[in-house]
DNA sequence: CGACAACTTCTCAATAAGTGAGACGAATTT
DNA sequence: AAATTCGTCTCACTTATTGAGAAGTTGTCG
């Protein structure tokens, strides 16, 4: 089954990927050519190309490659799609001074939820995601039911038919746990954290971040310990959570508007 | 003068700054041909391979590409070299949420300086770098110096040759001023921002972060009001940066003997 | 709702580009 | 100083990529 594209593009990606699978000791010229089957001159030209575009570079070990920065400078735009990045940074930092909890901008990317950005607050806690970057499938956490909420109905049923299986294997939720907290968001505007998942310690909140026409440019979310969860404080955060959402949505648009 | 490596892979990472270069509103057909010189069904084969890869993704707008989440995973990896990033995020936190002002983590890219991580303050600062993946030439910024003060000097000598056209003309920064800030971090322990430099209104420091055999890993920096830098505040700052320095490295070794 | 205009993919022969085996040079380690 | 590991080079080969143009999709506007 051939991969879309130049096989070239594809190898070098693979690259990429198995440098990144091997963390921060970097990857060395065997773990190339057994994760590709490519020969040894043929993975040396693909490195140094790699290398000299600066999405590879040599770290502290010798042989041994590791990610360049080049893919900062690229990771850090792919996450700011729209400015949302922009805009919710400040706003992430301030509700995880005021209020104590972590908080995280999240996307949609095809059928996954995506971290764009995680503001952890004062009080340690836990998460489906490590950390920006992380991905979960859409499902799977307050933030993927506020992305999820707002999309066409039609696309909704392709995107749960297509990973219920892993739902319920992966995560144990099935497609009418998740159909039932859309309900619930649709009736009182954000959505909590699903009983009975993995992360029995924590609660959980998310608001969509809504578009003037309806359409979900991402959503803010938050993740709490059980033991702070009176139901002021859970009024409190979902208040400034609010807040930030609809802050975030008038200043894109007056952006936008700008220009 | 051909470019190292496969010209595929060069292709491929020209269309990857292209759609970079075109910001939030993603890059069309035509800014890619008229960028690389391609054809039209090789640039759409490219893309497709791209995309299919998670490098590039379908903006908002029709015929628009942005680029894609892969990245942010990858350059979420890049920027955590050693674990550095990881270290330093919840203390930068704190030192901003402390003391007010913005703490930055650096680390050298050949002879640049790259910034992995900001975290700001309450007082709004500005900086040569604009955010996360930001480069400055070594040289430019207190950061800088706390990168360049411990290589070999044979290398430093190089990096500044191979600069200081481009430092005296784009930051007025003369070799010599360099050689000067070294010597003071030599002598005190820490970089100062540099007098007379194009951000007149701020002040800076850093501290280099040094691994048990002294080979720099990276630098703690903070940029600071100047209307806020008395000298307790100062010395506080630059205490609280020492502490956070010397703490990264404890744990950065505790974990390296755990393995 | 139907025609238009855009973005995107397909076909096919030509060719330029990438490939692999192995030898060679360079940089470390013991 | 010898040995090992890492990276590069040469060269014939052949396969994957290319470009022109046409056909197919998808969204848009009258």
């Amino acid at each position: 089954m051939p991969q879309p594209g130049p096989s070239t593009l594809h190898r070098a990606m693979q690259l990429l990927q198995i440098t990144a699978a091997c963390g921060y000791r970097g990857a060395g010229i065997d773990d190339y050519m057994d994760g590709t089957g490519l020969s040894r001159p043929t993975a040396y030209r693909l490195l140094k190309g790699l290398r000299s575009q600066g999405f590879l570079r040599n770290g502290p070990i010798r042989g041994r490659y590791l990610l360049g920065y080049e893919l900062l400078v690229l990771g850090a735009q792919a996450g700011n799609g729209s400015g949302l990045r922009d805009l919710a940074r400040p706003r992430l930092l301030s509700l995880a001074q005021r209020l104590g909890d972590s908080f995280y901008l999240f996307a949609r990317d095809g059928i996954h939820a995506v971290c764009l950005e995680v503001q952890n607050g004062e009080y340690p806690v836990g998460s489906f995601v490590r950390a920006t970057g992380g991905r979960v499938p859409l499902g799977v956490g307050q933030a993927s039911i506020a992305l999820m909420a707002y999309l066409e109905p039609a696309e909704r049923r392709t995107i749960l038919q297509h990973s219920q299986a892993q739902l319920k294997s992966d995560y144990r939720i099935s497609a009418q746990d998740v159909e039932d907290e859309i309900a619930f968001l649709h009736q009182h505007g954000y959505a909590r954290g699903v009983e009975g998942s993995q992360l029995p310690e924590y609660g959980g909140l998310a608001v969509p971040i809504l578009d003037h026409s309806g359409h979900p440019l991402g959503a803010l979310s938050c993740s709490l310990l059980k033991s702070r969860t009176t139901e002021e404080h859970l009024a409190e955060v979902l208040d400034a959570m609010r807040d930030a959402a609809r802050d975030m949505v008038k200043e894109a648009h007056s952006l936008l508007y700008l220009e």
